[in-house]
Formats: C-alpha cells, sequence, structure tokens
DNA sequence: GATGAATGAGTCTTCATTCAT
DNA sequence: TATGAATGAAGACTCATTCAT
C-alpha cells in the first residue's frame, strides 16, 4: 500500500512521536483554514509553536509532512471502516455501511479530510488511493451476482459513489447547515434505491 | 454575475484577443498537465513560445490569467448547456438534459475543467459559481411538485448530483477506457431512477 | 549651463511644442503628488492622456523628461527673477529683492519646484545650478565692501539663506495654514537684521 | 512616538544585533554614496558582504530596512542632544546649544544624515519628526517672554534654523573645504543676531 | 506623427533546505 | 534534541526601451 519501500525508519521514542503529532496536527489545521498555498514550514511551525528548523529535524522534507499527513487519514480511515463493513453479511446491508461509515468519518474529520483533498490537489502525491474504486466495484458485483442489486455498470456506480463521498467533506464545511445524519439517511436512501433490482419496492 | 465592477476595460485589438487567447490556451494546457502549482507565468510562456513579459504584458496580473481560464469556462459552459436544458418541457427531460449535456460540455473540454478545478482549489476564487446547486434544487423541485419525481430531499440530491459532474472530468481523464456515452446513460439511469416516484418502475 | 553639448535638436514645431509642454505638465503633477518613485511612463502618459510609446516619441528617454522639468524651472525662474534683482541699485535692496522674488517664485510654482526637488534628489542629475550660491556671495560680498552689510562669512550666509530658499516650497505645501506675504516678510526682516553691519538699529 | 504598536518583537540575540549593524551600516554607505535608487537589497547585501537572502533573513522587508536606519539616527540624535541642551538655563544658550549640537551631530555623522534625507525623500516614511518645528518654537517663544530674544514670528524663525540644520549635511559633504567649527559659530552668530532684541548690540 | 506589441533587466519577496552549534 | 543562521532557486511584477506599422 505504501509506495515508497525504502528502509524502515528506526523506531521512534515516545516524546519525538508526540512531536510528529503535534506537527501534523498543525499542518492540518494550517492547510484546512488558510490553504495549502499559505502552508510553509514557517507557517506550520508557527501553528505547532515551535520553530522552522524544529519541524524539518523531525520531518527531513517538506513531501515527508504531506506523506504524514495523507497516510495518517488512510490509516485512520482505513482501522474506521473496515472492520464495520465486514461485519456485515448482505450486500445491501454492506453498501448501506460502506456508506454510512465513510461519511460518519468525513464528518468527524472535516479538517484532516480538506488538508488531504488539498494536498493531493496541490501536488503530485501518487497516493491516491488506487483501491477504493475497484474494492466498492466488487461489492457492487458481489450484490449482483447475489441478486440483492439490479443491473447496472459497476464501475460507473461506484465512480458516482466515490465523487459523493469524495465531495462530502466539501458539502460539511461548505454548507454548515447541513445535518450530517439526515444527509447519510438521504445518500443511503439514494443509492439503494439506484441500485436496487428493477420491479422492487424499497 | 460579474464581480468586480470597475472601470471598463478598453475594447481590445484583434491580435490582442488573438494573443489572449493563445495564453489562456497555454495556461490550460500547463495547469492540466503539470498542476497548478508548476503553472509558473515563465512555464505558461513557454508553452505559449513568447516571454514572461510578453504574458504580463497581455495579463498585468496572474490572477488575471486565471479569472480569464475560469471567466471562459464559465462562458462557454453557459452557453452550451443553458438553450438545450430550457428547450425541455418535462422534469424529468430536464434532468436528462442537465446531465447529458454537463457530461458531454465536460468530456469535450477535459483539458479546461481540469485546469479549471486546480484553480479553483489552489485559490480562493470567489466565482465557484454558487447558482449551480439552487438552480438544479429549482428543478427537482419542479419535479417533486409535478409528482414527476419521488420525494427525496432536494438539497442532498442536487449536491450528489454536482458531485459527481464535479468529479466527471477526473474519471474522462483518469479512466480512459471510460466510453463517454455509455457513462452519460448509466449516470442518467442512475439518478432517473433515484429521483422517481414511489413504486414506479421505470 | 548645460551640461550635455550633443548636436542641437531640430526646430519643433507648433504642434510638437504643445506635446511636450502637456508631457512636461503631466510629469510635473504626478511626480508632486504621489513622489518620483510612482513617476513611470505609463504613468505620467495616463496623466498626460495619451500613450507610454507617444510620451517616449516625444521625449526619446526618461531621463530627457526630467530634463526638460528641471531645465523649464530654471528658466522660469530665471526670467522671473534676473531682472527684477538687477532693477535694484543698493545692496539691501538687492538682497530683499533677491528674497521677495525668490520666494514668490517659489509659492507661484509649488509642485513644479517640488518634482524638481524630487528629481534632483532621486537621479544624479548634475544640473544642480552650481551658480546660485556664488552669485548670491557676490551679492552679499559687494554689500560688505560698500559698508550696507556688516561683516560675516558671506559663504555661510549664502548657503543658510539657499537652504531656506529651498526649503520653502515645502513649507509651503506642508504648512497649509502659513501666509505667503507674511511669510516673505518675516524672512526679509530675518536676513536684513542678520546682515546688518554692527550697531546699526534697523 | 512610536507609531506602529504591533507585537513586541522578540529579543534578538548577540549575533542578530551584530548582523543587523552591519546590515544597516551597508545600507548607509550605499545609499549615501550611490542615492537611494540604487541602494537594491542586492546592492547592500553585496556591502556587507552576504548574500541579498540573509538580509532578508535578518530584515524581512525593504521598509523595515529603512526604518532602521531612520531610526537609528533618530535615537543617536536625541541621545546626543537632548541632555545638552536641557544642560542649559538662558533661551539664547539654549539656542546657542540647540544650534551647535545639531550640527556637530551632523557633522560628525553625515553619510548617516544624507541616507535618511534620502530615504525620507524617496519613500513615504511618516517619521519626519513632526516634533522639531513645535519644540523649536517653545525655545524661541521662550525667550522671548524673558526679553532675551526680540520680535519675530518663531513659526518661520523656526523654519528657517529647520531648513539650515537639514541642509547642513549636504552643505558638508558638498563643500569639503568648509570647516565646520567655523561654520557653526557663523550659523550661532548669525542666528543670536537674527533673534537679539531691538537696539541691542550683541 | 503616433502607438501597440514585445522584451530584457532588475526588484522585492517567499520558501525549502543545509549547516553548525 | 532543538534551533539560529545562511542561502540558492524560483516567482510575480515593474519599467524603460526598441521595433514595426
Amino acid at each position: 500500500m505504501r509506495s515508497n519501500s525504502g528502509p524502515e525508519p528506526k523506531a521512534l521514542t515516545r516524546t519525538q512521536r508526540a512531536r510528529r503529532e503535534d506537527i501534523v496536527a498543525a499542518a492540518i489545521a494550517v492547510i484546512d483554514r488558510e490553504g495549502y498555498g499559505a502552508a510553509s514550514i514557517e507557517r506550520i511551525a508557527t501553528q505547532a509553536a515551535t520553530s522552522k528548523s524544529t519541524v524539518l529535524y523531525h520531518f527531513k522534507t517538506k513531501e515527508a509532512i504531506n506523506e504524514a499527513v495523507v497516510g495518517l487519514l488512510f490509516a485512520n480511515g482505513t482501522a474506521y471502516m473496515t472492520e464495520r463493513i465486514l461485519a456485515e453479511e448482505s450486500s445491501r446491508d454492506r453498501l448501506r455501511v460502506y456508506l454510512s461509515s465513510n461519511l460518519r468519518f468525513i464528518a468527524e474529520n472535516t479538517a484532516h479530510v480538506n488538508a488531504v483533498h488539498r494536498i493531493v490537489d496541490a501536488t503530485r502525491v501518487a497516493v491516491h488511493d488506487d483501491t477504493a474504486v475497484p474494492g466498492l466495484q466488487r461489492l457492487l458485483a458481489a450484490g449482483q451476482r447475489s441478486g440483492e442489486f439490479g443491473s447496472f455498470d459497476t464501475e460507473v456506480m461506484a465512480l458516482v459513489i466515490r465523487a459523493m463521498v469524495d465531495a462530502a467533506s466539501f458539502h460539511f464545511t461548505a454548507h454548515a447547515d447541513l445535518d450530517v445524519e439526515h444527509y447519510i439517511d438521504e445518500a443511503i436512501h439514494l443509492f439503494l434505491k439506484a441500485t436496487a433490482p428493477e420491479g422492487s419496492t424499497p
């Protein structure tokens, strides 16, 4: 899953880990609030209440900071969602949980998700998680085979679902009035209806 | 619709218009292929086969270039779609044409659309067309009143549709194998099904 | 008096002269109001309601504009003052008129005088009229020989008088409340007293 | 007296103070010898035997350099003169010391004074010490009340004295033959005579 | 005569990164 | 472990000047 397979970094001390977390948090805050362009190392350092040099002591490179921010979200998100989804039996329930856990995780991590969007847009980070669409496609295909889903192009359906999920952090940020649980319910309803077998009355 | 109401810019000469078009085209190409971060004025100038100074002679500011790129897409897109949509009578047909004309326009202007995405993400351009979602919401609400659509939250539905449309240029770019017409058909099918009245068999 | 002794420029047509005057006036206005730093050729052209190219057609070089501004003030000032001063017989009267005509001319041409100050400060224009101090010194020395003036170092006295005169345009600009005629009277009184022979009661 | 009341700048380290002094000295030298127009950061850096980047590390902005140059002169000058003047009892002696300490300070700091003149002329630095003329006016008025001075407009007299003082650095620079102590003596003589009560024989 | 177009040189400034302490 | 100092590279923008029409 990791793209760069260099030498394993030495285990970090507790202090180091804490410092790195501070810095990553600072980076997320700055990028989310002021945009990627404003997120110079200097700016991140101020936010983390340290100096530029200290930041660069903990992360050799700016790219390393970005990777840490992106990697952390990926790790957190996977941990949050995988077990929830695998716990379900039917494809409909898996899709339901796929949507709810994804969206709930995003709602709880708007700043982080936004920051990652900004990083990915601004840099050529290879980490663009190419597994998301195929994985979702497999879920949908399984449901079609079992007759739980109707007929549709799984790739297009997966792309549309991902588009919605990827846009969610912006929706939650920009439309402050939006009730998250309501949004989730409606989204689930929408896609269950769209994937339902022909002639069914969901 | 225009935000800045400064002094009217003098009418442009033919040469000026031509040059400006060259530069805008060059900017689109660079931003699309190498990202916004790489699109320095120098780089754009090279792409347009001129010098940095010349670019700055035609656009006083980098922001002006961005605005030109964004504004052109907006103008082209509006011209392309508005009449097609207004030509339809029923809400279902309007939604159908909304989707097809939007997606077809995007497919025919992938690079330009990508470039605008990158600019909007990277800069704080206020122009993010805030009329798109409300307009679409009105279309959906009209369909609900006429009984052509079922019951759903028009805001969420509109947001999901916009998310798909906004992501389309990336889909068309990244998934080269994707057949555009097929994608459009599937998308139309998906959203007509999702908006269909309860108990109907579309 | 001219430093560069190149080939005599061809006689100018009436239109040319008028255009050049417009441009010089524009330059004076801009430099006086916005400072020398802001007085780019472009800015001067806007002020003169023409284009940069046209300005450069009439004056080959920016330096030429500066020289015209400086030269014009010098010419006007000399014309204004010389005859007035020479009309006087006694040294006291000559000093009196030297002061009054100088200051009055400055009061009537504040913008132009300020502009020239700015140009001289900002550029290395050699034209800094080195004849002013020696000329004044001769006037003072003549008065000393005739017994009209007391004993003092004519160079220092001349320098102080010139300092006052050179500062006058700023005084008239900055201290808007200042009554010019009053200022002139006081200045004359001051320097007549300072130059008076010992034991006299002026 | 300070105009900007931003956040207190952190105390400077020894190295920082030393470097800043180097840079200020370099700026003074360049501006004095080559004019403000020539004093680019690059040029100042060369003079200070460092790189442009290093200069900008110590002063974030060109304006900050200017302010440092101006502020330093102001600080030095005030320290030099205030106590000397306040030590005197009579108004005549105060005026005498005002002139001598001012002019001597200028003579000892010609380059710095010239540099500040150039900066103030070229930029819109608000710091042009508006207290100088009113302060001098109060000194003169006190002398009039005590009968030590004759009758004259204190504002005009103050303006003329300031004009002379402000011009002094140019005089000392341009007229290299000028003996400073002699100049000071003559200036004191001039203004004591000009301010003397009527009918007195100073 | 007048002017639009083009351009090279130079300016300030930002930033990631290296080095020594 | 932390950080102050230094720096090269790059970026946006300004300006005087040249050239062709």
